[in-house]
DNA sequence: AATTTAATATACCGATTGGTATATATTTGC
DNA sequence: GCAAATATATACCAATCGGTATATTAAATT
């Protein structure tokens, strides 16, 4: 990894947590300095524009939570018990232990929506791969008979992202950690429902 | 209504969606001028700053998607259906017929979640709001026997809006109404369990 | 260690940001 | 219809915006 590689990685790092709490529009680049304590300069040496520093943290930062779901789906033996992992790991992400700022997808997707297609583009991408990622664990659930094969699979997995970042959204917003866990029983009830 | 009064509802009824769709942070006072033909000196002749001019749209834009949301729960007779209502609201929400953008307290929310405590305020009042006029109409449910009591009305309120936000972040951003179909379908599911 | 190459800092650019003081229209009350 | 009050436009402010050309420093190659 050359020395600019390494500077790449650290503006990322530092900055990405910047984009998710303030939007690409909300992060100048007086921000993105002040957080690396580099100069402009160095800045524009690494990358062509705000843009891509916007994009690169949006990877940084939706790569954190996505390996920590697959490590934790990894671990658990059932498919139910995969499809509830999301339930802690973003129970991290409110609190702040994955990324600040709570959920990248979300916080691009309302962002980018009407200003950022390049954004945009990325956080759609990230929805649909998720929802595939569901589907897929649902049919292998099928498959073991662990979940009945008359549910619709991508429904089932659009209705559990759409149950945890509408969670999201309200708990963070609110600030009462009980809402996400009464909204987390709801989607406990209805996964062990798909029997 | 005075000349001011009509000038200032004026400039909120044309920056509301600008507002909606931007952000905070991406509205400019260049905005509000071009979307009204007005000049600065007449923004702030009638506002202090650009908060509160965002504020006011913010305000704007939710009594719009609440009042009628409440015009279409007057006209159904059943709780199921009052519950019910919010599909066919936010599917005009989501093409733009109520308020171009998509839904204010969820855009609101993220927006000013980490920058702006203002608006979060009163994003957060509006869900609360919304909560406790849902668990308002299950108690009504209840009463009426149409809903079984043993059901926990303000884990039901928070499961619909979640459900609801979340599946306007996924149906907005990926562009694909059948997703939106998919997760009100799965809405109409569980507001029908809960006999 | 010297030289070439790559990376960072400095200093600057025009444009735009939110905001204001003041002048000019336009209403309103009489 | 005239005067006082209100509302809008003009012209300007310092600060900040994203971005760049160039100088300086640090790293890699020989």
């Amino acid at each position: 990894m050359t020395k600019a590689e390494k500077t790449r990685n650290f503006i990322v790092e530092k900055t990405a947590p910047i984009f998710n709490m303030k939007g690409y529009a909300g992060t100048s680049l007086n921000d993105i300095t002040a957080a690396t304590g580099l100069t402009k300069g160095s800045i524009y040496g690494n990358f062509a524009n705000k843009d891509e520093v916007a994009l690169a943290a949006f990877d940084y930062n939706l790569k954190n939570v996505v390996s920590r779901i697959e490590a934790e789906i990894n671990r658990q033996k059932y498919v139910k018990g995969k499809l509830l992992v999301y339930i802690d790991i973003y129970q991290n992400l409110l609190t702040g232990t994955v990324t600040e700022g709570g959920c990248p997808i979300l916080n691009t997707a309302i962002d980018a929506d009407d200003t950022h297609p390049a954004l945009k583009a990325r956080a759609a991408k990230a929805v649909l791969g998720w929802k595939n990622r569901i589907v897929e664990l649902i049919e292998t659930g099928i498959a073991a008979k662990e979940i009945n094969a008359n549910y619709h699979p991508e429904q089932i997995a659009l209705t559990v992202i759409a149950i945890i970042e509408g969670g999201i959204m309200i708990s963070r917003l609110t600030a009462k950690p009980a809402y996400w866990n009464l909204i987390m029983d709801s989607l406990k009830k209805y996964v062990n429902s798909l029997s």
